[in-house]
DNA sequence: AGCCATAATGAAACCCATTTCACATTTAGA
DNA sequence: TCTAAATGTGAAATGGGTTTCATTATGGCT
């Protein structure tokens, strides 16, 4: 059964498809009897318009690529919530692009996700997307592959793109991000405020740029209380459970162990949790953990996690509208910042022994 | 600056479009300089074939709408990424459609899912999307509301829709689902093979198929050993940590208490677990827990999840396979389900007391 | 009564690719 | 050598809308 068109409608109405559109989009004053007759029709036929014809003399789509490293990543559905609620508002659709590969056995394989982005963005390209969101991955090295930056930079002066949290120096490509550096001040501070003075770090990648700033704020705060940052107290290479709870492990096996531990996100908080448990240290008593991100399951642990709120959904929203002005010609800051916030839960506690006052 | 299209292929290499289409889509023998010269153009210029055009003529867009309750629950994620690895290989796009609304202060609200779900149908139709994939909503309820079928069937006339985990009693449309009352004895008789007698429920929404599905799998493994069920250890509505907590807290509280707690999902599971903490109850030794879903965050917690494992990614899998044979007019079972499994993890434990032997 | 702005509408071009049909040219096989 | 099959290619139609331009009808105003 063959969809009804523009055509159809036209012919039983007995008026050109001029004017058929001109109802549709209310673009110029139609007679009213002449309009009740078209909609009545486009009622009786249940018409809907074809986007796609649409689309192609518009040269807009209101559909937007959304590229992100790995949906089941909690993280990244909240961004991508906030960015639901604005991109809808604004009358968007949005395509998503997961980067992350995964196998037969649903093992999730991040080597080739470079290969994957560059897929993306080609064939968001002919989808013919008014915008382009890309969240991390290698987006986030602080020596990115030129040539993905190259990439970007093509796809970029064809349609708008927006880098999220993501970091690509020297370059003109639109940002939206989180504090990070400020977001490791403010879990530092916390606890330094709280009478530590023993505090290691875990997680990360040492080459990306994310880390890279959370640890510079980790330092900068320390130096500042005057407080000795140790080497073998920062633990980088890996965003998982799994591997919070080793590097935990590894630190609370050590003859003399930290304080506190301030993990870069909340999947590590929550391996170091327990590890902590694990190995029979109580926490907060015994051991402060502070995460990073706050996402849903951050208030699922027991004791719920002390964490820096990245303002994910924040992000997306931001990241929206932002993509949205881009879109409409209008001017962006080409950096965009978004400050997270403490949240004080459970994990966190005034150090006691000898550092506490 | 307009983007490169067939036409200016065409021009320049002193071809018909049509000859241009060829060496794009193989479809018919072209002299191999004449190939050459529009390959090198093509590269020259960068061209990218507008997809819009495209689907325009061949009447498929490789597109199809993934529409859900809430992105932000662990649940969908999982589904999702089994949904995209299929997808992906079968050369398909597509569009996220949450279906929560959320205020500006981020409270998500189910009230207008329907709405959301009936106005989504009707834009992925506009757009062409050559199918759909819905999960639940008040596609679930026992008694669904008839509009909704009716509109969903008119739906499925003209495009090809899936419904996952959900059920419409009475009508045609493809579904693939978790066998929930086959997943629920799994867990019940674990449970009763631990020695446990008292047994309680959380969870679910007693209108919806999936909770009396899994009500029914609970009452009959318990009527087949010999054990009473008791209604005020039954409670219904929620789905959260929250209500898990709430839920099992009062449990709890009652003067003779449950030893063992199935809960609907592992969110409630969570929830309980908080509970039975606050009340001093240990878990494995003097409560078991069993959750459902098997979300990653299940491992999360101190101790593990014993739970119920969906095969979400598999339901995904299977969606995008299913799918994608309905579009090609293949001939699909109209209903497919899929088995859970038991994950036994560290939340359960024989039961003592009385009624262990 | 005469003129102009606005309302109301249609014909046709356009967006960008695919596809059918027709025709010319080779090539292969008898 | 001749015919049938396969190669190679272009003109034009198609898909389903939007938009420009032109034209006619209508109403308001002097």
């Amino acid at each position: 059964m063959r969809p009804v068109t523009v055509y159809d409608i036209a012919r039983e109405a007995n008026v050109s498809v001029a004017t058929v559109s001109r109802v549709l989009n209310n673009t110029a004053p139609v007679k009213k009897e002449t309009r009740e007759r078209i909609v009545a029709l486009m009622h009786k036929y249940q018409f809907q318009p074809n986007a796609l014809a649409r689309s192609l003399t518009r040269k807009e789509t209101g559909m937007i690529g959304f590229i992100l490293p790995d949906i089941t990543n909690p993280f990244f559905p909240e961004v991508l919530s906030g960015f639901d609620y604005e991109a809808r508002k604004l009358g968007y659709t949005y395509f998503l692009c997961d980067t992350i590969s995964t196998n037969e056995e649903n093992e999730r394989l991040y080597d080739r996700q470079y290969e994957r982005e560059s897929q993306y963005l080609s064939l968001l390209m002919e989808k013919q997307v008014d915008g382009i969101v890309l969240i991390g991955g290698r987006v986030d090295l602080a020596k990115p592959d030129p040539a993905l930056t190259r990439e970007l930079e093509e796809v970029a002066k064809r349609v708008p793109v927006l880098l999220l949290n993501g970091n690509l120096p020297k370059t003109k490509l639109n940002r939206v991000s989180a504090d990070q550096k400020f977001g490791a001040e403010l879990a530092v501070q916390h606890l330094i405020e709280l009478g530590h003075r023993d505090i290691a770090v875990i997680g990360g990648y040492a080459k990306m740029t994310n880390t890279q700033q959370r640890l510079a704020g980790f330092r900068s705060v320390m130096k500042e209380a005057g407080l000795p940052v140790r080497k073998e107290w920062i633990l980088t290479e890996g965003f998982s459970v799994a591997k919070g709870q080793e590097y935990a492990a590894r630190l609370l096996s050590g003859k003399r162990r930290p304080t506190a531990i301030f993990c870069m996100n909340d999947l590590l908080a929550i391996g170091a949790l327990k590890a902590a448990h694990r190995a029979g240290i109580s926490v907060p008593e015994e051991l402060s953990i502070v995460g990073y991100d706050d996402i849903p399951q951050a208030t699922y642990s027991i004791p719920e996690l002390t964490t820096v709120s990245l303002m994910s959904q924040e992000i997306g929203r931001q990241a929206a509208k932002t993509l949205d002005k881009m879109i409409a010609g209008k001017k962006v800051p080409l950096f965009q910042s978004v400050m997270p916030e403490l949240i004080v839960r459970e994990t966190t506690a005034q150090a006691n022994g000898k550092d506490s006052q």
